[in-house]
DNA sequence: CAGCTTATTGCAAAAAGTCGCAATATCAGC
DNA sequence: GCTGATATTGCGACTTTTTGCAATAAGCTG
């Protein structure tokens, strides 16, 4: 359930990364708070465990944490990004355009999608906690005066 | 090709908002830069036609459009978003993670998806000009050393 | 088309995110 | 366990994006 199960450090030194502490405590950070974790929640967290680390650091790390697929990168359409431990959703989720909502629907409806884009472009799909955008029931139902 | 084929006036008075110069600007700007319109982009043509139009209100403008479903709001990775007329693009794109690299594939694979998801969840899935992420075939290849 | 209501704008200030660089810490090699 | 090469950090400056608010303009009513 945590990223303990994985072993972060050699995940890190495969990609040429160096393991560092800031890069440990933004991690927990991200794991401690489990899903959804707006920058300000991270920085929150990372402060509680070392003051002395900085903004741009917590920003930095993140970006090495998603690129070597520790961490997943969501925009959920409030302004700014939600960060979580990859491999721990279980779930998809669809934001609504233009009330904001946002469903979970169930992992496996992208399978066929990911299965179908390895065959044809051989690109491994990140299938995990997915964001995808559209309209919601509710909305769909309030715009019938015009057709487009 | 264009916005003008769509009543784009209709559109937005629908949905509550009113129809003001600096909104056709910026949704001008939008067209006239014929996909991935960077902020940078957009600004500059809105500039040509109204030297007055403020920044902030550029950025509010493209909420109600993209909102509306005028336009369509794309994350490619690269910092900030680009805007493109919705409707307009016959692709999506995979984004790789690791390298960054955009690719585009096309639009009908996503149907299948599309078609499931509004069965299971009466969600309407914008299937316009879509971005997901993953890793590209040559970023797969690149890390055999260590399995997760 | 003039008056009225209220959404929208421009402006200024704040907040969020990015970047270059000198100091520091990681880690491969001995 | 040291040493050296170099990736990473903290800092400050900068850029980008968001927000509150008073002035303005859209569009409904008659
Ligand atoms: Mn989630
Ligand atoms: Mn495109
Ligand atoms: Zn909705
Ligand atoms: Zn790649």
């Amino acid at each position: 359930m945590t990223h303990e199960n994985t072993d972060y450090v050699d995940i890190l030194r495969t990609h040429g990364y160096r393991v560092t502490m800031p890069r440990m405590i933004v991690l927990d950070a991200v794991c401690a708070h489990e899903g959804h974790a707006a920058i300000a929640d991270i920085q929150r967290l990372v402060y509680d465990m070392d003051p002395t680390i900085d903004r741009s650091t917590i920003y930095r790390a993140l970006d090495v944490l998603v690129e070597v697929g520790l961490v997943v990168e969501s925009d959920l359409g409030h302004p700014g990004k939600v960060y979580s431990i990859a491999g721990e959703a279980n779930h998809h989720h669809l934001v609504c355009l233009q009330c904001g909502k946002v469903l979970s629907i169930r992992r496996d409806v992208i399978m066929g999608l990911k299965a179908q884009i390895h065959e044809a472009y051989g690109f491994d799909l990140q299938a995990d906690h997915l964001t995808l955008n559209g309209l919601c029931r509710d909305c769909q139902s309030k715009k019938p005066p015009h057709s487009l």
